[in-house]
DNA sequence: GTAGCTCGCCAACATATGTGAGGGCCAAAT
DNA sequence: ATTTGGCCCTCACATATGTTGGCGAGCTAC
């Protein structure tokens, strides 16, 4: 049950077997969520830390004006509201999107957790900083690209977490947002994400169906909204080689997709 | 000249004598900076954190196409690529806006402290938090509000975190950004902010000065914008933190720091 | 069955913001 | 004295995105 954040963990830090031990012993609460179920409530005096095993959730904001943004996704293996026991109040909302399994763990575990184990100290800053890395990724998205882009570049980026977490992501793979929520978190109107939809599915980038993500080929997805997964700080023994590689598939896709849309 | 790093992280946590002690070694090697001058680059495999002691600067990204955005500004007192020693590279840059004082702490002295200081631990951990929740609202922000209102908004978090260092902001305070930085970090162009701020000049709401900002009514700036200041954790509460410590302190605690010590 | 709901889809029109160009001011360089 | 370059400021026009409203498919409650 543990093994979306193993394997999520492990990509910041090498866990030893104490460490192991550690993170079974404080997750061991672990129980089942519902679709749409507010977990935290902006504003709540909370200080639990939660830890998605499985499912999809996403935080989110609200302006006084009633509008809505979803921050961040958090997908399997992420960890939510990190060491928010420092802080008196929840400053966003946590809901679900699908069912899943979540761990919900008292602040005075969280410390005695972090005392005993390095590893999860380690694998626990390296996450927050991963979390700060996706949050200044999604500002220069919604702030500086056009609204297909966008929605092309969440697509990427939501594809690389779940694949680094073995979630399966060949030819398609779940996608519970529906276009609505879709447009809170790439910060438009569900109008606008329908007509970028349009655009993708009929460039052969996509073809979102009954909740699940078609990505016939994704490195043209990728070329299109100039994605590399560098940001995510994955697989980082490898990160030099990868990128190198990535950037030479990746104008050789952008020349083809120039020509295409010409 | 700790002053401002000190009155910041005081927000966070209740610093000790020796906390204190611990910050004063690992921040020895301060150096002055100068206006517009890169201190980290977007790829660096660098593994430096910064902590700004006096003096503004901010962390950029740049996308394929060459246009930019500033994910965040550095204030005093602010502390840069955070423990990035645990990541590969530097995902963004980091860039001077005005001369300053900043000091630059290798990770090994890092680790060294973070192990001697349970208050630097607690405080590096609540300013982490902090950065999240800033970014957080600066998506929502350039998301889903009217670019004066954006404005207004950044010129209101920055009076507030000013002020939480202690930096006099009374009538008018020094505002470094020219306005096509300024576009920069509310993802607009600059044409844009310039119509913008004309649109608060005539409001009476601010004047922008010789790089001074006139701010005659805060809170008729912040209400134009919607503005509060609890995300940005300051202002903490006391008890609060007596209460976390006690929690920190409990038998189990104190076993497993034992332990650890072993 | 039917009513009511959510969600995807689309079209016509409205508007916030981007683009491109240019003028004025001022300090630094020549 | 002149030039250069950065920055602020503005206009006219272009366009990406928002707004409003509507239609139909599927689902659930009754």
């Amino acid at each position: 049950m543990l093994d979306r954040l193993v394997r999520k963990l492990a990509h910041g830090a090498a866990l030893s077997e104490n460490d192991h031990a550690c993170l079974s012993h404080i997750v061991r609460h672990a129980r089942i969520v519902e679709p749409q179920q507010r977990l935290v409530d902006e504003g709540d005096a909370n200080q639990r830390v939660l830890v998605m095993l499985e499912g999809w959730a996403y935080r989110s904001k609200l302006l006084a004006s009633g509008e809505r943004l979803i921050t961040d996704l958090i997908l399997p293996g992420d960890i939510s509201h990190v060491l928010t026991n420092l802080l008196g109040y929840a400053d966003h909302s946590v809901t679900t999107l699908t069912s899943g399994i979540m761990a919900e763990i008292h602040p005075a575990e969280i410390e005695v957790a972090l005392e005993c184990s390095l590893g999860l100290r380690r694998a626990l800053r390296w996450s927050s900083l991963q979390t700060d890395s996706i949050l200044r990724q999604a500002l220069i998205n919604n702030g500086r690209r056009l609204a297909a882009t966008r929605i092309a570049h969440l697509i990427c980026e939501v594809r690389a977490r779940l694949h680094a977490v073995e979630v399966s992501v060949e030819e398609s793979f779940a996608w519970p947002l529906t276009q609505d929520e879709l447009g809170d978190v790439t910060a438009m109107t569900k109008v606008h994400v329908n007509r970028s939809l349009r655009v993708l599915r009929e460039n052969g980038l996509i073809l979102l169906q009954q909740r699940r993500m078609h990505v016939p080929d994704a490195g043209r997805l990728a070329a299109f909204c100039d994605f590399t997964p560098d940001y995510l700080h994955l697989g980082y023994n490898s990160a030099e080689v990868r990128r190198s590689e990535m950037r030479a598939s990746t104008m050789e896709m952008q020349a083809a997709v120039r020509q295409r849309v010409d």
